[in-house]
RNA sequence: GGGCCCGUAGCGCAGCCUGGAUAGCGCGGCAUCCUCCUAAGAUGUAGGCCGUGGGUUCAAAUCCCACCGGGCCCGCCA
């Protein structure tokens, strides 16, 4: 709708100018405090293509101007053009966000994602690391499937490390009996066998030796290895689930190799992407000879395949890729691994389901920022494999590590214990049930907590922008108060709670005149769909966030100056409308953040 | 040696891609507002050479270059 009216603008300003529409329609910006709605900085590009002062073209141009009936007022500030939409746009703009309901900002079928995230090993608990990794993979997933993509997330298991051999290795010599919750038990034995292997030749020796014998697939540890990771992985899940987070298929690496990885290395040595080099230190290994593109690295060749014929990671890696942009002919088979709390099964490879997975238009890897330069090597072996399209949708959505204020989490050192993504959900839950005043029964307590603590480290962690380092500090992850999760679920709340009370909610009158804070609040709803569209395309999910507390911001103003349920004459329906879409538009992005909607607070 | 990211108020951040009207927000400080759709809220106020120096431009937090601080990467590890 808003969309329109700035066509609309665009086509007058257009007719009345030299200005082409296009030229006219990127023009248009939202106008700052008092400017009217909608702002075009036109009269700059005229003024340097005439040569003339901007504030006198403006002048000039405005009263030429003769938009449309959603243009109540045309105004000159300066060289700016300000236009003020009319209350019959206003009207007109809440009756389609009510009748597109879920749909709105929906974005038009643009082919299959794959988002891949967060590949934890399976030997430890997550932590608030891994889980800024995976709340930004469901949000962009969310996201891109509302814009949409049909969108599969996937999890890559890495079930042959070293790190999965040195845990079987504690749990056959260190004792298997697990308490408490398995994936935290597993990892503070990892942190026992690490230890251990630093100091004692014979556990590391047998630890190297158990992880050839997975690697072979040997039956008998494979099989341990296998259980001991699914049983670990399902561990992990639990709290995935906990914080909303959904998969579509778990990849485990032991059927990457068993499946695909032959061919894959087929493909690439029969191309001319890798050579095999005869001399020098790499003698017998399959390289990438990056000196063109990546001229001042120290070692311009990157190794893919090890003289003894293993892959390296890159290679690896390379390969899933290949796979997962649908260029391999081998299929995994899939069983039903996890029943998740959104109704969806999970599927893990390792079954005998084929599953319509893979084949990807796009390919985002939601992966550390320290991993920058092997996904270029990746995007720039698919560009010699002769996949410039894939390449050029080949995605690696870097982001930066959570780090304590005095050290960095390690799952090897065990600096995660007491920041696990569980215990920060604990906490969390903890602090929101504590703040809950009104009469409530335990149960709804309870229920409430458990949406407002989720919410509170979901909007925390997802509204910094990816490139930047996270300083976890308690205060600040589960902040309940001002630019925060339970804010906009307050906000949301509020609105809920009229509408019950309201009954039926009705169209705004088309006569209605809609004062300041209502058509702030209206115009605001009017950019979702811009931003879904700028979130999806540019992989940055936190501009709803962004986006959900500043409507809330409006919502609240407004809510603070206006009443409701109690307003004279047309105001009332026309607020209900609006309540009714902000509820709607809120809802909507929020469940694109992932911020869970509480029923009440 | 080379590459990438970050540097905006006491603290935590948005804005930078696509340059324009007084640089926004939260926490913390100070001062107000609950008989009224729940105050997890609203309002006001103090607080900023947008790391530094050059350049481009009518116009730079935003683009370009150099430098300074912090982090990361350049392995037959993953």
């Amino acid at each position: 709708m808003l969309f329109r009216a700035k066509k609309e603008i665009a086509k007058a300003i257009s007719r009345a100018s030299a200005l082409a529409e296009g030229e006219a329609f990127s023009s248009l910006e939202p106008a700052k405090g008092g400017f009217g709605d909608i702002a075009s900085k036109a009269a700059f590009l005229l003024a340097s293509r005439e040569k003339k002062n901007p504030a006198q073209i403006a002048a000039e141009l405005a009263p030429r101007l003769k938009p449309h009936e959603w243009v109540e007022k045309t105004e000159v500030a300066g060289p700016y053009i300000n236009f003020t939409l009319s209350s019959r746009f206003y009207s007109d703009a809440l009756r389609e966000i009510l009748k597109k309901g879920k749909n709105y900002g929906k974005g038009n079928k643009k082919g299959k994602a794959i988002v891949e995230f967060p590949s934890v090993n399976p030997n430890k608990p997550w932590h608030a690391g891994h889980l800024r990794n995976a709340i930004l993979g469901d949000s962009v997933s969310r996201v891109l499937s509302h814009a949409g993509w049909n969108v599969e997330s996937i999890d890559y298991i890495d079930d042959l490390g070293l790190q999965v051999a040195q845990s079987l290795w504690g749990h056959m010599n260190l004792g298997n009996r697990p308490s408490g919750k398995f994936d935290h038990w597993l990892g503070m034995q990892y942190v026992e066998v690490a230890k251990r292997m630093e100091t004692d030749a014979k556990v590391q020796a047998e630890a190297r030796a158990l992880l050839k014998k997975i690697e072979e697939g040997d039956p008998e540890i494979s099989k341990k290895a296998r259980e001991l990771t699914e049983r670990c992985v399902s561990a992990q899940y639990e709290t995935d689930f906990a914080y909303s987070i959904f998969h579509t298929a778990l990849i485990f690496e032991s059927d990457i190799v068993r499946t695909i990885f032959q061919e894959g290395i087929g493909l690439l040595k029969s191309s001319n992407a890798i050579i095999l080099e005869k001399e020098g230190k790499n003698a017998g290994c399959w390289v990438v000879k990056l000196g063109e593109k990546f001229q001042k690295l120290q070692d311009p060749d990157k190794i893919l395949v090890r003289s003894d014929g293993t892959a390296t990671y890159t290679g690896k890696d390379l390969i899933f890729q290949l796979w997962k942009l649908g260029k391999l002919k081998g299929r995994f088979g899939y069983k039903p691994f996890l029943k998740q709390p959104n109704g969806k099964t999970a599927f893990a490879t390792g079954g005998k389901n084929p599953k319509p997975f893979g084949n990807a238009d796009m390919v985002v890897n939601v992966i550390g920022s320290e991993q920058i330069y092997p996904q270029e090597v990746i995007r720039e072996v698919l560009l010699r494999l002769g996949h410039a399209k894939e390449a050029g949708r080949y995605i690696h959505l870097a982001h930066e590590h959570v780090v304590l204020p005095e050290e960095k989490l390690s799952g090897r050192s065990g600096t995660w214990k007491g920041f696990t993504a569980d215990e920060l959900l604990e906490e969390s839950v903890r602090r929101a049930k504590e703040k809950i005043s009104g009469e409530f029964t335990e149960d709804e307590k309870e229920k409430i907590a458990r949406a407002v603590g989720e919410g509170a480290i979901r909007y925390s962690f997802i509204r910094t922008t990816p490139e930047k380092k996270l300083v976890f500090k308690w205060e600040e992850a589960l902040s309940l108060e001002g630019n925060s999760g339970p804010y906009l679920q307050y906000a949301y709340v509020r609105a809920r709670k009229i509408l019950e009370k309201a009954g039926r909610a009705k169209a705004a009158p088309a006569s209605y005149q809609f004062n300041a804070e209502e058509r702030k609040l209206v115009l605001e709803m009017c950019m979702f769909p811009e931003l879904v569209e700028k979130a999806a395309s540019s992989f940055r999910p936190h501009l709803l966030s962004e986006y959900s507390y500043s409507l809330s911001e409006t919502f609240s103003k407004f809510y603070s100056m206006h009443h409701v349920l109690n307003a004279e004459g047309g105001a009332r329906g026309a607020r209900l409308a609006l309540v009714k879409s902000f509820e709607q538009v809120l809802g909507l992005s929020l469940s694109l953040c992932g911020v869970p909607l509480p029923g009440r607070m």
